[in-house]
DNA sequence: AATTTCTCTTGCCATATGGCAAGAAACGGT
DNA sequence: ACCGTTTCTTGCCATATGGCAAGAGAAATT
């Protein structure tokens, strides 16, 4: 169990070695194929990942029919949509894996009965839900009091194999600008 | 307890009337008086409440030190930390009552133990934090793919009773743009 | 009622970012 | 290795929004 990959996320201290024992064995290994759609808009949620491998992104489609990333996943990150999976309703967005990617699937009613009956398993599940919430606050100050250039930079420092394994359009709407401009940006910041 | 005012929050249907026998009598009002701090940057959340009468903000303080707008409450409406409150940890925000309110409260001990030993308890705050986590989401793809003209008037449209209460100041903050542009768009929207 | 303070409006000009289109470069399938 | 597609860069100009400052108006304080 320990070697198991899922171990890395539910870590020992939280969780006691038989609560590991009873919540590890419920998820599945799911793989999927580069440009497979994990979730698609108008689908409600019935699962959430855990990804070993690979590169995820979900997306909104506006009003105009352009795309806009809402956010990317790798090695580590949880692949949820909170609303679609906890609400039961369908979903506005879409995940997408951006590579091959080894994913770990638990289907919400395996999730309902691990969180109603295992205390640490809440603790964390909800933990998980307020860091989500955390980092689509800051992310949203951020849009409204940083320059695209400070957003760039930033993401930049914070998850720089996402810079790395993205496209430059995908990136540049995440951060709410144009992938030309994203393109001035990179450019301004390579001759400093 | 039907004619309690928390009785129009946690609704029938969802609690068994003996559940909301333990749950409400938890709470505690408060008052708190135009301008008063319910929470400050630094402290740590140790409380959340339900509002029954008044108006409060919630606002991040940015790096070039201007205060940044990031929700509005009225009756009804649950104010609460989401990060600080879980996570235990100094908020860097500042919640401040815009008028004199009534309030309904709740300390995070008291909630451990409703939340872990009330089923429905703990669906009723999942789907509260998700909705929040929706409702942020929304601002947040509003904000990328939305002109400031757009966002207010979905402010309007969603928030009438926001727009009227609160300064045109604290408003555009929410919204992304200065206090001058919001001035002028409201003027533009008058001749339309 | 007078005074101070805060909020809102308006003008002038500056700047960040967008829109479009063309070419260059990289990538993917056969 | 080749061709077609997609991605990235760059130029030119357009537009939304910002910055600043002055005045008008409203609200709070004495």
């Amino acid at each position: 169990m320990q070697q198991h990959f899922l171990a890395n996320i539910f870590k020992e201290g939280q969780f006691t070695a038989q609560e590991l024992e009873t919540i590890i064995p419920r998820f599945s290994e799911v793989r999927f194929e580069k440009n497979a759609f994990l979730l698609a808009e108008g689908k409600t949620a019935g699962n959430y990942w855990f990804v070993q491998q690979g590169y995820i992104r979900s997306f909104a489609i506006d009003t105009e029919g352009d795309d806009i990333s809402t956010n990317f996943y790798t090695t580590g990150d949880i692949v949820i949509d909170w609303t679609s999976f906890f609400l039961r309703k369908p979903t506005r967005e879409n995940i997408q894996a951006l590579t091959d990617c080894v994913c770990w699937q638990l289907d919400f009613e395996t999730f309902q009965q691990l969180f109603h009956s295992i205390e640490s398993f809440r603790e964390a599940g909800r933990k998980r839900l307020v860091e989500s919430y955390f980092e689509l606050k800051s992310h949203n100050i951020s849009m409204i009091s940083d320059q695209a250039k400070d957003r760039y930079k930033r993401l930049v420092k914070e998850k720089p194999q996402i810079v790395q394994n993205v496209s430059l359009k995908q990136i540049a709407t995440y951060l709410g600008i144009t992938d030309t401009s994203l393109s001035r940006i990179r450019k301004e910041i390579a001759s400093e």
